[in-house]
DNA sequence: CACCAAGTATCACCGATCGCGATCGTCGCG
DNA sequence: CGCGACGATCGCGATCGGTGATACTTGGTG
């Protein structure tokens, strides 16, 4: 029994397919099967019940798996001590970010942990179905952090440390009907077309909230990925936005306004997994983190 | 990294010797020698500080140390539990035990041992030096359990569990001054010839710290490693003992003698570790041996 | 029922790895 | 200075692990 069996096992166990294991692990799928038939014969007992359509574990698999997982972290954890004695972190951190960072001064942070680790390869990705997309991510083992924000309960395995935060403004064309007020409330804008990011943002989410906590509704009749161009699809009439100022670059042909009795917090946090421990590199990004925080 | 590296790493650690390291682990002096530079390279750094007399822990070693361990641990629990849950205990077990098991009825034990788990091999070995050379190659783990009998406080990673004792009585020729006492002290026989298991046996042990208790001395002409000879021994004349009953299996030509005002209590225990997690099967047979215990 | 797509297992091949045995270099001791 | 013990290196043969091709299996669909 080796570690390397060990890995494609619980590759295979989570993937429940082997192809995609194989995928994971950046070996050829035979290499997979083959690992893990050895490892079954090794230990004498059959570890998964599969055919051409299904992967499950069997009940030696399912007594093997959670020790296995055991087994990894400890050779992980041991390969970090010696890297934390040996004169510095090496390795790949995995980041989850939103598509907009600029709440959080991401090439601030990421610079400064770059410069006091830069034997950490830093693998930054972003998720296209945005901050929920991100948490499935880690909680698939696909990422070791991520920045994400997501309102509400985060799921059991997931921990938020909240790091910024910025209210949401009304954007309207200067030419709107309410352009000329200073303060507006949700029944005002209830019903009108709204320019919003995806379904699975964080802002997305923060503003279905409010809408949904008030019992109104509004047309989102376009999605867009980045908020950095909101401002300009508001100018060009394409309906109306609710952004943070960080946002708005250039508000020629808008105007901003509050949006009174509501909370239209948008919050941007740092997730980490409770249910497996991070690496040296991860804590040391958590670490670096809760320095920058004001 | 793998299993086998650390594994070999951690006995050169333990050994201090890559030759020992070698023999324990069954493979040739290069081939440790080969592993741990290979560990050394994949880790970028040196673990071990060593020359050809000396053998010691670098600060990263020392920080792969106590998490190598634990990994190999995770490993053995993982093979266990598939064992335990794949129709039965399989392995080896390699037990230590005192030259004279008839305290013990180990047959009946092991024979019980065998039939509920027939999968596990057990490894009986004696020690030549005695319950102390077991406790020796239990520390070095050499052995998983021993059967020993140690009088005295057990060295603080071993943990005794009591499981018969039996009183040693003076056996001395039918024709010794003595032999017509009913009862004798120890006093009557300081200074006269014995005959005694070597140094490092329990039952040596015993009388050995009853005569220094009572600032007397004798002489041990003799030394056997079976007890069971001792009353043949005595029966010829090179000296008188002290053995328990069961082992003067002929009293013919000898008498047993009570002696009084000394506690001479030979104890069998069942010595395990405590600095290491003991395997399914060591577990199986600690738990069958508390049930054999009146 | 035939076909298809997706997936697993097997096989041949090849480069890498591992253990062995021999041997060299080092080191502390007498 | 010679010696014994030990670690490191080297050549060699056997084994291992990954690749790519392919055979086989399986469940869904028309």
């Amino acid at each position: 029994m080796e570690l390397r069996q060990l890995e494609y096992f619980v590759a295979v166990a989570e993937e429940q397919n082997f192809t995609r294991a194989a995928a994971r692990l950046h070996v050829v799928q035979s290499a997979v099967s083959a690992a893990v038939k050895t490892l079954e014969r090794e230990l004498g007992a059959s570890l998964l019940d599969r055919n051409s359509k299904r992967v499950r574990l069997t009940d030696a698999g399912a007594a093997l798996l959670p020790r296995a997982r055991i087994a990894l972290d400890a050779a992980r954890a041991a390969r970090d001590a010696v890297a934390e004695v040996h004169g510095g972190l090496r390795g790949t951190l995995r980041i989850g970010t939103m598509t907009s960072t600029r709440l959080l001064h991401l090439p601030a942070l990421l610079g400064e942990f770059h410069r006091r680790h830069p034997g950490v390869l830093l693998h930054t990705s972003v998720a296209p179905h945005g901050s929920q997309g991100l948490i499935d991510a880690l909680a698939e083992r696909r990422l070791d952090l991520a920045f994400v924000s997501l309102p509400g309960t985060p799921p059991a395995e997931i921990h938020l440390t909240e790091l910024a935060s910025s209210v949401l403004d009304l954007v309207v064309p200067d030419d709107h009907p309410l352009a000329t007020s200073e303060a507006v409330t949700l029944a005002d804008i209830a019903g009108l077309d709204f320019i919003d990011s995806p379904v699975g943002y964080g802002n997305r989410a923060v503003t279905d909230r409010a809408f949904a906590a008030a019992g109104l509704s509004r047309r989102v009749t376009i999605e867009i990925p980045d908020i950095a161009t909101g401002a300009e699809h508001v100018r060009h009439g394409l309906g109306i936005a609710l952004l943070p100022r960080f946002a708005v670059a250039d508000d020629h042909g808008v105007r901003l306004l509050s949006v009174a009795g509501v909370d239209l917090t948008w919050t941007a946090s740092l997730a980490t997994p409770v249910d497996r421990p991070v690496g040296a590199a991860a804590r040391a990004l958590i670490s670096l983190t809760a320095e920058f925080l004001p």
